[in-house]
DNA sequence: TTGACATATCGATATTCGTTGATATGTTAC
DNA sequence: GTAACATATCAACGAATATCGATATGTCAA
């Protein structure tokens, strides 16, 4: 209908996941391997419902998964997902640069 | 002082920079090579205060950068902020799967 | 089955972020 | 120099997001 690009809205919500700073830091630990929620809270100092809440939102995005083991909860990584994200950026590269291609004067 | 890991903020900031709809798309538009400001606006359909805006985020996270030929000004991506974002979610990856490590019973 | 613990959810509030319209700055052409 | 154009900045507002404290749910051990 409109004049606009069309946007892959599970990967945006999988860079907006990763792009807060509690989130960001989570991502960071679990890159070691996985971690029951009561290890990031020591690691990270945040409340428990503050956790609880950021690791949702990572879960949603599919960024991380977890699995029970008890009365604990353990997250790891989904490696697609950060697969995906690599992608994006990686497409977004070299060749891009149209070196012939700068028009001087005219443009809109 | 605290128990919290320490965050590399420049980094954090460009993924901030790029989970935002419009930014995300700016930077997917980018990927084909610079444009000046009022063909992103066409392309995006964007007001252009608006999209002033954004451009700014991405350009003080680094994401981009801008050169002015005469009335214009046009932009395009630094391919090293997005190398940067790319080895981090890279970092995150395999080996990370701690296959034997899964303690059982005790955690917290 | 009760108490202790690990985690999730919820409502209220606080904070951050994006949008809009108006105006400012800089550039070119007449 | 003045008008027209491209872009940037700003203040006011609204929307989205994070935080906090309280409570709910699920699991284990005694």
């Amino acid at each position: 209908m409109t004049n606009e690009t069309v946007v892959d809205t599970t990967l945006l919500q999988r860079f907006q996941a990763v792009a807060e700073e509690t989130r960001f830091r989570v991502v960071r630990l679990l890159a070691d391997g996985e971690r029951c929620v009561c290890e990031l809270q020591e690691e990270l100092g945040a409340a428990q419902s503050r956790l609880s809440f950021h690791l949702k939102k990572l879960k949603d995005a599919g960024v991380v998964s977890d699995r029970r083991d008890g009365r604990w909860v353990y997250y790891s990584l989904v490696p697609e997902a950060l697969d995906e994200m690599r992608a994006y950026l990686g497409e977004v590269r070299p060749g891009s640069e149209w070196p012939g291609t700068v028009r001087q004067g005219e443009c809109c």
